[in-house]
RNA sequence: GCAGGAGUAGUUCAGUGGUAGAAUAUUUGCUUCCCAAGCAAAGGGUCGCGGGUUCGAAUCCCGUCUCCUGCUCCA
């Protein structure tokens, strides 16, 4: 359903998800904390994406690797030289220019008038920073503007120490940084974020096959994830738009309630990066294949994925507004695995005898899930405060079950509830959670 | 950086020179209470910050900071 941003991002502040960040201060552009529900959640979506892509793959490793890298790594890929761009702007209408993208000669395309450019003033968009006590040009390092280049950088060792054959990937999450002169839409565009990637290495003449192959891996994660399909596009990037790296790229975007824009991207690197760190390290990156004796460096297919992206648009394909007897009933519809609190314990009165039994019920359920306990108010508010954080299970404990053994199980999505006998209690949450 | 909008309670907002408010949320008590029930009470605000005008400023003036939206982005 369609959902305005203002009320994914209260409910966010104010049930916990997401802050802004340094709130006391008065908060810091564009940067975001993961409060006590959105951290659950955010892990949750990690765990999910390592289990599918990682751990339950033969032909995939994972890599964990530091942020700070010899800043050669950069001068190799690229990113100091083309991750600078140098702006104009015209002194008249203000509009805003790439430089090197038009002729500073000639008069502003917008307004039509001459001679009005600034100066060009470049933007690096990776932050830096230096190592060690002497902050001058030998001590510069950079916060890694992506994930992949370690990949690329540590494939000669992961190779030889996973004894992995082509095609294998490497997979890692983490953070990156990007000193983007644009940020905004709530978590959408951050200047620091977290990237899910994978570097699969595969030989040249397996690349469109291949392509295709993590296309659809990639919607069927999406599809796990709970994320509305309706609002999921492919977009080929055209030839001439392409990332000096990629010789294909598909982007998949998502309806956000700001517009269409960039989900995930699924590109094609070639063997530019491995050739490129080859050269520039001078240490030759070359695969041969067991079988064939044939020698030769991997290329390489990134399907990248944005932790944060992914988790707004969990959020607002999750986000339902029900009419239930004339009030409206705000719901998260969380894929049961990825919600941040799997089961509350809700005494049905602020009785001691049902506290001595549901507190108790409460702690055993938390060494298995994610568990809520609350007594406060009544059990009608309490449902729904529970449904709009998305917890897929609440179970009642009233003056009944001090005679019957039995508690009531109610479902968040369709709001039945069922009679459950405590000593089946967990037996049947696991099974109803699939985990 | 430019343009526009906005800063008052956790949240949404009202208040436009005279004692800081509402709704909602939160907490407590009472009611064996299964879908935002009722009653009673409580806590919570340097009105973004600094200066000025005034007997008196959330309100008028000046400055400043911050946030949001859009403009080059490609997670």
């Amino acid at each position: 359903m369609d959902v305005s941003m203002e009320k994914i991002v209260t409910l966010c502040k104010t049930r916990g998800f997401i802050f802004p960040g340094s709130d006391i201060y008065g908060g810091l552009a564009n940067s975001w904390d993961y409060g006590p529900l959105g951290v659950e959640l955010k892990n949750n979506i990690k765990q999910a994406w390592w289990k599918k892509f990682v751990t339950s793959r033969l032909d995939m490793v994972g890599i964990d690797a530091a942020l700070l890298m010899n800043p050669k790594v950069w001068e190799a890929s690229g990113h100091l030289a083309t991750f600078t761009d140098p702006l104009v702007e015209c002194k008249n209408c203000h509009e805003r220019y790439r430089a090197d993208q038009i002729d500073l000669k000639k008069a502003c395309q917008k307004c039509g008038n001459k001679d009005t450019f600034t100066e060009p003033s470049s933007f690096n968009l990776m932050l830096k920073t230096w190592l060690g006590p002497k902050e001058d040009a030998t001590a510069t390092v950079y916060f890694r503007p992506e994930t992949a280049q370690a990949m690329f950088v540590d494939f000669p060792l992961v190779m030889t120490s996973s004894r992995k054959r082509v095609p294998f990937g490497i997979a890692q999450i983490g953070k990156a940084f990007r000193n983007e002169i644009t940020p905004g839409n709530f978590i959408f565009r951050q200047r620091e974020f977290e990237q899910m990637e994978i570097e699969y290495f595969i030989h040249p003449s397996d690349w469109e096959k291949q392509f295709e192959t993590w296309l659809a891996a990639m919607h069927e994660w999406i599809v796990e994830c709970g994320i509305t399909t309706s609002a999921i596009h492919d977009l080929e990037v055209p030839k001439d738009e392409l990332a000096h790296y990629s010789k294909r790229t598909v982007d998949i975007e998502y309806d956000f309630p700001f517009g269409k824009k960039e989900l995930y991207g699924l590109a094609y690197r070639t063997d530019f990066d491995l050739t490129n760190h080859g050269k520039a390290s001078g240490k030759e990156i070359l695969y041969t294949d067991p079988e064939t004796n044939e020698k030769y460096v991997p290329h390489v297919i990134e399907p990248s994925f944005g932790v944060d992206r992914t988790l707004l648009a969990v959020l607002t394909s999750a986000y339902h507004e029900e009419a239930v007897e004339d009030e409206t009933r705000v719901v998260m519809k969380f894929p049961k695995h990825l919600a941040p609190v799997k089961v509350a314990v809700l005494p049905l009165s602020k009785k001691d005898e049902l506290a001595n039994v549901a507190y108790p019920l409460a702690e055993q359920l938390a060494k298995r899930w994610r568990t809520d306990y609350d007594e406060t108010q009544s059990i009608g508010k309490r449902y729904r405060r529970q449904d709009e954080i998305g917890t897929p299970f609440c179970v009642t404990v009233d003056f009944e079950t001090l005679e019957d053994k039995a508690v009531t199980v109610r479902d968040r999505d369709t709001m039945k509830q069922e009679r459950v006998p405590l000593a089946e209690l967990e037996n049947y949450l696991s099974k109803q959670l699939g985990c």
